[in-house]
DNA sequence: CTACGGATCGTCT
DNA sequence: GACGATCCGTAGC
């Protein structure tokens, strides 16, 4: 894992999250997801996005409308949107754009970086060995994974990404290529007729 | 490696 | 009443 200590590291802020949905999707590869516990950090280094882009995003839960669920996507920029899927696991998204206009990124794969013990409690992995790299990636390689992994739930959901509520993103530096960005179709949204077809996942290659 | 079915419940029709 | 921005175990190659 890198070394952070001699990279300035950078908090970001509302104003990141202001910008359009697929740049800030593409800019959040290679940040870090940080997760303050009560004496414990956990954090990981974001591989995986999804832009989730306006009403006419038929993918985008907002595409039919403001409700209790949806509402978050349409408040300011920077928020946490944490939803139940499948009646088992929690998704994390971060809103962006502006207030009324529903938009957010996806979270859906980090590789750990810290509290790797804590994290293989979190996800009722404790009977395995995780000392194969390919098992720590395991870990959080997935949006419900990842949730599970750094104890995100529903009582996340609508408040600010900061530190004061113990879940934020920073930049510790670490250098992402553009030649390295992977744009592909979103997964598990065949539903969404035309929409279904836009590359709006994007992954960082290992190389 | 890919393919498939079950789990499980809040949300929306 | 139907279904989902998922995960895991099992089966087969």
């Amino acid at each position: 894992m890198p070394k952070n200590i001699f990279l300035e590291i950078r908090v970001l802020k509302r104003d990141f999250f202001k910008n359009d949905t697929i740049w800030v999707a593409r800019k959040l590869l290679g940040k870090v997801l940080v997760r303050r516990r009560a004496n414990q950090m956990l954090a990981g280094r974001i591989m995986e996005t999804e832009a989730y882009h306006g009403a006419d995003d038929l993918a985008c839960h907002a595409s039919r409308g403001k409700t209790s669920r949806t509402k978050v996507m349409f408040g300011k920029p920077g928020r946490i949107y944490v939803y139940l899927i499948y009646g088992k696991y929690y998704c994390l998204n971060i809103v962006t754009m502006k207030t009324d206009f529903p938009a957010a990124v996806l979270i859906r794969s980090i590789e750990p970086i810290e509290g790797i013990e804590k994290m293989i409690i979190n996800r009722g992995k404790e009977k395995n060995n995780f000392s194969d790299k390919k098992k720590i990636i395991g870990l959080s390689n997935g949006p419900g994974k990842l949730c599970q992994a750094l104890q995100v739930d529903k009582s996340l959901n609508g408040k600010e990404l900061n530190k004061m509520n113990g879940l934020w993103v920073k930049d510790d530096g670490f250098l992402v290529k553009e030649a390295n960005i992977i744009a592909s179709k979103r997964i598990g949204v065949d539903y969404a007729r035309h929409c279904r077809d836009w590359e709006w996942n994007f992954s960082l290659s290992n190389k």
